[in-house]
DNA sequence: ATAGGGTTAG
């Protein structure tokens, strides 16, 4: 600590004492020498003394004090001007770099080439283009276009703003261009999703003579990672490995992400395993490629081996995307420590971070926790009410998502796109037609009302609302479609069992711009199904390899399966599921089986069923297999995702699997399950319900068990479902007052469907069950799915 | 270099 006497000093000496503080960022000092020259009075105006008390100031960080002593120097030079522009520009406000840029020009100040850069710089940050123009031509009229830091920063600002065509010309004009400039091309036009022009600056970059450094390998890396294109990361990655720049942490990180985007995990966690020295971006990459693909339980894991690491701190950025894994697992108990523990560390006043809560918690269906934050919240905006209206209307509650809505106009929050899709789907829901229209007006006088996805998302609620006159009338009036537009009007005509028009747009697809991808054939395919179209599917099946290079799905086999067997084609429908170049799943079987019912094939059915009990839904199921469910977890949300990780690990079945949570422990069951510890007391359970819910009328639904056994047997098997049994388990476990949340990862069954609704009634609880589609609550005796899923 | 809400099918 310096000691400094009460006598007064000369004025180099505090000049020089100034001086050892700047350079030592010693702020403690400085503001003593500061109070020294005030008391003393002899040097205090002058400029010279408050010029360096300004610099010292800066040099701190302290910005505010700097401008205070600032403001008091009557006559400034332009390194002074620069310094404070500069200071704002790096530690904000923004706009006081802009502000202060201004005043200096008002004063007549004349600005130099070091003052461009720094205002530049802000303006960029702001994304104020319009000033940034401005500055622009000032700066052509001062003749300094052509210096290289002034021309890069104008580069820079450009490429930033999303001007990058402008950018490039005043690029392409340099007289010479160092890495710097080239960085800030390539730093633009990555930042902006340009993938191929990005490798093509950073190609041309080299033949120009000019390497790439660590801020070039940084900056081209995440637009290799959005573009998956994982062939020119590794290319990236021998470039980093040859010029020895790995052990940059920013490049390793980059790297990292890069691989984690691709889904190469393996490659990300080594850079992870062999990078020294990571900090807590490092590990919040290594947690979020696990969370991406899935591998929640690596995730976690990582995440807590942070913790302990201890080295590094836990940023929101952290907690966010580890409370997407919860959100993903539907593990709560994990998502309200992480919360806990972001109330406890202050980071619940991060924005983001209370979003994720909101779409956690909304997510896994605890509405009234995720209503209760969202009260609690201080500052709440777009993304909040839209995570809070998406979470209503997945939760099929569509009633509290347009009430959310209403709400969200009322305190002046302005809906943007992604609350619009999302409110929409609610209408639908609802069969609110009124509302939709509502919305649509609204849409219309924001001017939304031209923008493809609302478009989408309207052509779905008008044909869901059962006007498919209005869907197309949206399609017809859209000034951009895309696939979705044309696979929803197309699914909007099959749902409505006009098959005919469905064709005829699918033909007028075919002349048009996009492609169809796989679910168009979906959607044509469901929707020959649903009029009986079958020579037409058959065709549009057969072709759509060759034609179209669609590898057909499970999904297509699926609606095969469906058009032939709701035709009557049984024996045809049987025989393509045999010659199925894939094992088909229990949808397949399940759409064959729900064909013999409608045809009453007795025969066949107890044939096809066998093979429905084989692979779930109420399959007898292997521990193995099961362990792999939950611990992987919350699958239920994404089916497609599923199979591709079931794929990977090897593993081909599904079966079905209920899980329930009791005090942060899941317990899952598959059907007839009796490894549970209280297998016993979850059996008595059940029988003992079973002989109220027969009391209150309940058969059970024996048609969706169609083997050859005794009917006793049938109604014992499905009164021991998954879902039943972890039901029971709730009801024995968790106090009456407790809600019950059930998830399982196929749809619910029928019967179960029955059977819970009566047990809601008997218990007086309230149950949950989250099947693959959607939430069904349970209370006194109804579901709100209103038997219709 | 890491982080939040969204539409198409069955």
């Amino acid at each position: 600590m310096l000691d400094i006497p009460s006598e007064n000093f000369g004025i180099y000496t505090y000049i020089h004492l100034l001086d050892t503080c700047i350079q030592s960022k010693s702020l403690v000092e400085g503001k003593k020498i500061h109070e020294h020259i005030l008391k003393n009075k002899t040097h205090i105006t002058k400029t010279i003394l408050l010029d360096k008390l300004t610099c010292m100031y800066l040099a701190c960080g302290e910005i505010d004090l700097a401008r205070s002593v600032f403001d008091q120097i009557p006559r400034r030079n332009v390194i002074l001007w620069n310094s404070m522009i500069r200071g704002y520009a790096w530690k904000g406000p923004l706009d006081q770099a802009i502000g202060v840029y201004y005043e200096m020009l008002d004063l007549g100040i004349k600005p130099n080439k070091f003052t461009f850069p720094f205002v530049l710089k802000a303006c960029s940050g702001l994304k104020a283009l319009e000033i940034g123009r401005e500055i622009h031509s000032y700066v052509k009229r001062s003749g300094l276009e052509s210096d290289v830091y002034v021309c890069t920063a104008l580069v820079d600002f450009y490429a930033k703003c999303g001007c990058l065509v402008e950018a490039k010309n005043l690029f392409d004009q340099m007289p010479q261009r160092d890495v710097v400039a080239w960085n800030a091309m390539i730093a633009g036009s990555s930042l902006h999703g340009f993938y191929e022009d990005t490798v093509q600056l950073v190609f041309n970059m080299q033949s120009s003579g000019t390497s790439p450094n660590t801020s070039t390998l940084v900056a081209v890396l995440p637009t290799i990672g959005q573009a998956k294109a994982l062939s020119q990361g590794k290319n990236i990655h021998g470039y980093s490995v040859r010029k020895m720049v790995f052990e940059d942490v920013m490049v390793a990180t980059a790297l990292l992400d890069m691989y984690g985007k691709c889904g190469s995990l393996d490659y990300a966690r080594r850079i992870f395993d062999t990078t020294s020295l990571k900090n807590e971006v490092t590990w919040s990459a290594m947690i979020g490629a696990y969370v991406l693909y899935d591998h929640m339980r690596e995730g976690v894991e990582t995440f807590d081996q942070m913790i302990l690491d201890g080295t590094v701190s836990i940023t929101p950025a952290t907690l966010g995307t580890v409370l997407r894994a919860c959100s993903k697992l539907a593990d709560m108990s994990k998502g309200r420590q992480i919360h806990g523990y972001s109330i406890k560390r202050g980071s619940i006043v991060d924005i983001m971070m209370g979003n994720s809560l909101l779409a956690m918690y909304s997510k896994g269906g605890i509405l009234d926790d995720a209503f209760r934050l969202f009260d609690e919240m201080d500052t709440k905006d777009t993304v909040s009410y839209s995570a809070m209206i998406s979470g209503c209307v997945q939760n099929g509650n569509a009633k509290d998502a347009l009430d959310t809505f209403r709400g969200m106009q009322a305190s002046g929050i302005n809906a943007d796109t992604a609350t619009m899709v999302g409110i929409l789907p609610a209408c639908a829901h609802l069969n609110a037609l009124q509302h939709g229209r509502c919305n649509h007006a609204y849409l219309t006088v924001r001017g939304f009302a031209s923008n493809t996805s609302i478009c989408n998302a309207l052509i779905d609620m008008y044909s869901k609302c059962g006007r498919i006159d209005f869907a197309r009338e949206v399609f017809n009036r859209m000034p951009k479609r895309d696939i979705v537009s044309w696979n929803a009007i197309i699914a909007g005509y099959g749902i409505h069992g006009r098959g005919g028009e469905a064709l005829l747009l699918f033909h007028n697809l075919l002349n048009d711009d996009p492609k169809p991808d796989y679910v168009t054939f979906i959607c044509l395919l469901s929707a020959c199904s649903h009029s009986g179209l079958i020579a037409e599917g058959k065709h549009w099946f057969h072709v759509m390899p060759q034609d179209f290079n669609i590898v057909p799905r499970m999904e297509h086999y699926i609606c095969m399966v469906d058009l032939l067997g709701r035709g009557g084609l049984l024996d045809e429908a049987y025989n393509f599921i045999l010659k199925m170049p894939f094992e088909p799943d229990v949808r397949v079987w399940g759409a064959m089986l729900s064909a013999c019912r409608i045809h009453e094939n007795i025969k066949m059915g107890e044939e096809v069923s066998k093979n429905v009990q084989r692979l779930g839904p109420e399959g007898t199921g292997n521990f193995v297999l099961l362990s792999n469910i939950y611990s992987a977890g919350g699958r239920w949300d994404d089916a497609a995702n599923v199979r591709i990780v079931q794929k990977e690990q090897g593993f081909k079945k599904s079966p079905g699997c209920s899980w329930v949570e009791i005090t942060g422990t899941v317990h899952a069951f598959v059907g007839g399950d009796r490894s549970h510890p209280l297998s016993m007391k979850i059996y008595e359970k059940l029988d003992e319900l079973s002989v109220e819910m027969k009391k209150l009328g309940y058969q059970a639904d024996i048609g969706f068990v169609l083997q050859d056994v005794e009917v006793e047997e049938k109604e014992r098997s499905l009164l021991y479902h998954s879902e039943k049994l972890a039901v029971a388990f709730g009801i024995l476990s968790l106090c009456p007052s407790k809600p019950i949340v059930v998830t399982k990862n196929l749809r619910i069954c029928g019967d179960c469907h029955s059977a819970i609704k009566l047990i809601s009634k008997i218990t007086k609880r309230a149950i949950s069950v989250r099947d693959a589609s959607r939430f069904h609550h349970f209370s006194d005796g109804t579901c709100n799915c209103e038997d219709f899923w």
